[in-house]
DNA sequence: TCGCACAATGTGTTCGAGCACATTTTTATT
DNA sequence: AATAAAAATGTGCTCGAACACATTGTGCGA
């Protein structure tokens, strides 16, 4: 077996011409019952897969993708989507794949709209974007739908039927794995969640993980914690979570349902003397530099890079090769100690 | 930006033939020095990416690529690679690739020397394989550079110069994350390091794995443990761990650095009434039975799946895209507990 | 049986890079 | 200056699928 199968051959041994062999392989009629089945038979028997190279030669288009996330200078949690799209652009940007990246505020609806009118104007082919706000993002969404652009959409999910395809995590696993890992490394003592808001609402994806975890400690044989939950603001920071470690000095373990761990860290680090065992999200460099010291103990990695890269990827393959795109693709989470983190292994 | 820019294209711009452009592009010589000057000077300014699609399209020939790992029958830790080799064929098959896979005793040296005369037969372009015995691997890599056939390896590293890529772990670094993983979650006691030992010999495997653990309790200011070391075999298990754990009464933890654990999980469950930390290897289908139900705390993923996969795949785009081989691939060590070993999400 | 539809089938061109070969231009030698 | 040799440049075909267009075949009514 040293050629492939090509059109031409299929029409040698089925005995027409390379035509009637594409009105079948394209049920593009004007071919009569007898060449049909001579020509199905022999595509049956050898399997044939049209050359994919061939295929899209001729269609020399460049198609246009945007990308829309929040300002990694904002929030360094967006950071890696960057080398994510890089990756990409470097992987198959010779074949004709053209990739704009927008940045919206966080913390501005108004932005994420404004954002979102710019790449309509565009018409892009497609759009992979984070729909922080769910209200705006169903707006955005049905502007893309009227336009003919494709949507696809990575780390915050939402319930639309014209997005096209969603990548991310399981948020309430992602809990009860935050939840069993700090159960294995507890003796005693309470508990709490700590959802530490920014100004944007991303209520949702904070309380999906809370009842993840919960519902793991629920399963527990002997439930002999207590679990407090608070919702501390990242202005005056230090003095609401003394407060609320003050009103409950049993907790022994805290679980960080957002990427800003690094403040409990901080704050442990420097006002308490018992040992506390933390939990949070996210390979910010700071939550890295307490994770390496002890006081961070377990870093559950969402992996936003590996998000952006197979969200953009999917859609350059759906566009080039004709490959379906998976509606919803939930990547492995990832849970990362102090050994574990080390920048050559993890983005 | 609707199309891409051609070798025509340039040619036009530079007021010269196609020829020319080419024989720029590909230093083939032949060419003034001002109009190499004028090409070269466009090929700058449009930062000239040749299509990748026609590049190949000449190039018809079906690649044929080889697999050699131990029989998933004898060992279930190479089960996941099937999987790897199927998802590499279903995304790029129809680029023209052909690939065999073969399976050799991992109890037998015999049997991979054997194995690998059957493949040179073949003359494949390449060959994947896991260089399990160190001494008939290096033989057999000679044989297939003699041949003109390139050579990668995965899960197992061995030193030559003739090896094109090898895709694996870290795997003293395996042993610290597991070092600190048992230490996160043990209150004081003994620990133990358990090679259970095949027949075969991947000692160089086992004592990575041993160093880096043991580098990892170095380090620590409190150093209140100590550490045991143990060789077991598979026959007559239950009796020597029995004797093992007798003699070392106060082990509270320990470290198997095969995907063997469930055999020390299945002891530790019938026979050990106090609590021992288990941390082991590979998410086997008796391996996670014992993680669900406690007695194993964590598992490390090897992930052969994921090896298998990116060596094949980059073998692959090597001969079709001309992507250069990574010398070697280091894939992140993937922590895994009871919450995070749902099949959906590992393979 | 001719002629006319229309169905069935075949042919030829396109895509872009690569390379063999043809053609033109330049240089060296007498 | 004439001519050959060498260097530079241009032309045209190839790869496989897709599709427009050309050609052949069939059936039916007059």
């Amino acid at each position: 077996m040293l050629k492939k199968y090509t059109i031409r051959d299929i029409a040698e041994m089925a005995g027409v011409s390379k035509g009637t062999v594409d009105r079948v392989l394209h049920n593009r009629g004007k071919v009569s019952e007898i060449a049909f089945k001579k020509v199905s038979k022999i595509l049956d028997e050898i399997d044939f897969k049209p050359n994919l190279i061939a295929k899209n030669l001729k269609n020399n288009k460049i198609y246009h993708i945007c990308v829309l996330l929040p300002d990694p200078k904002m929030d360094s949690y967006w950071d890696p989507c960057l080398k994510g799209i890089d990756d990409v652009i470097k992987e198959l940007g010779a074949f004709g794949i053209n990739i704009d990246t927008f940045f919206f505020d966080p913390t501005s609806t108004k932005s994420f709209l404004n954002k979102n009118l710019m790449v309509q104007k565009i018409k892009p082919d497609a759009v992979l974007l984070v729909p922080l706000f769910f209200k705006e993002a169903i707006v955005a969404i049905e502007g893309y739908n009227e336009l003919g652009i494709m949507v696809s959409t990575f780390n915050n999910h939402i319930e639309s039927a014209v997005v096209k395809s969603f990548i991310g995590q399981n948020l309430f696993q992602s809990g009860r794995i935050a939840a069993k890992l700090l159960h294995s490394i507890m003796k005693g003592g309470d508990i709490a969640i700590i959802h530490i808001d920014e100004k944007y609402k991303n209520a949702i994806h904070m309380q999906e993980k809370e009842q993840g975890f919960k519902s793991y400690y629920k399963e527990l044989a002997h439930f002999g914690h207590e679990i407090h939950v608070s919702n501390l603001k990242n202005t005056d920071f230090n003095k609401s979570i003394a407060i609320f470690l003050l009103k409950h000095p049993n907790i022994k373990g805290i679980f960080v349902t957002t990427s800003k761990g690094f403040h409990v860290a901080d704050y442990i680090q420097n006002n308490i003397n018992k040992n506390i065992a933390l939990v949070c999200y996210d390979l910010l460099v700071e939550n890295i530099t307490y994770l390496k010291n002890g006081t961070i103990d377990f870093l559950i990695h969402q992996n936003p890079k590996q998000q952006t890269y197979l969200g953009l990827k999917c859609l350059v393959e759906y566009f080039l090769f004709d490959k379906e795109v998976p509606s919803q693709l939930l990547l492995p989470i990832d849970i990362i100690n102090s050994e574990n983190a080390t920048p050559f292994m993890r983005d």
